[in-house]
DNA sequence: TCACTATCGAAAATGGTTTCCAATTTCAAA
DNA sequence: TTTGAAATTGGAAACCATTTTCGATAGTGA
């Protein structure tokens, strides 16, 4: 199977055999800490997380796998813009930990919420209709991410 | 007046002055050209447009300037993940050049709309309203995209 | 075994942005 | 006017996340 078509259901090593890649120690360890770690981390975050139990799997590999994951969709790559890349594994929008971001651009604190307000939810399903039907597309997902200041940030200055 | 305490109303000269700041040649330039030019640029397409007219006007004094203007809440910093941030002057929402991301998984075409019909604009103000008293947010920018298959790939394959 | 890839890590390169610094400009007070 | 502290400047250098390059290694199917 060629690459870049496989889009599919399925888990890790399936998932990446099926595609043409090969599941290595080194994109496994960074799947493990993808999935256990919680939050957002960034490549470097991932790389010193990784490099006790693997010092052989070096920053690029973080990047090159981080990059393919992206592409197969198994990862979100996140933009807070403090200048560096952050990473999540996908879940889609119905999974059980969608969820949407409140980022503070004073000390880049990061908020996720799931607890969508009822205008969040009807804005989004109102939208995806409109926009679904105006410009033929069969949208399966979506980043909503504000900006802003949190509560410390507020009171500061 | 002390610094980084001016968020108040007014306009250009005004805005500048009663923040301790000067309206110099190079600062007048810089929103000169983001008041006439329109959608986003970067400090690098400003530094362009700039320099036939004002040659003496360094790109750092671009970025220094962007910086002022986007403390004194007179331009958004927009970040679209593409390793270059983009500026506009600030319009709110409703901005005439504000819009959001339609963009296909499959062969990366981008669409960007700007076509809110007045409901979208009304929910987004509420859910930014519900969510900033939720969080304790002072929300003042949001990132919205919708990623699905575009016309054309819907039938492929 | 034998090619043919995929993958690897280290090092170098890239490129947007920030920092540094010495020179210049501004402007209110003297 | 004159003066001096503060604001502002441009260019160079530094910064730093990310990408590219490259030669080596490991998996794959025949
Ligand atoms: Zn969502
Ligand atoms: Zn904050
Ligand atoms: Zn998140
Ligand atoms: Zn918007």
């Amino acid at each position: 199977m060629p690459r870049g078509e496989c889009q599919g259901q399925g888990w890790w090593h399936g998932r990446f055999r099926g595609c043409g890649y090969r599941l290595t120690i080194g994109r496994e360890a960074i799947l493990d800490v993808l999935s256990k770690a919680p939050g957002h981390l960034s490549a470097e975050d991932i790389y010193i997380k990784i490099h006790p139990g693997h010092p052989n799997v070096g920053l690029t590999t973080v990047y090159r796998t981080l990059d393919v994951l992206s592409s197969l969709g198994m990862v979100s790559k996140l933009d807070f813009g403090d200048g560096r890349a952050r990473y999540e594994l996908a879940e889609g929008p119905k999974g059980a930990h969608h969820h949407h971001h409140l980022v503070c651009t004073d000390c880049n604190k990061v908020i996720d919420y799931t607890d969508f307000i009822d205008e969040e939810v009807e804005l989004l399903r109102e939208t995806e209709k409109g926009l679904g039907k105006k410009y033929n597309f069969k949208i399966t997902n979506h980043v909503i991410q504000f900006y802003g200041l949190c509560d410390k940030c507020i009171h500061k200055k």
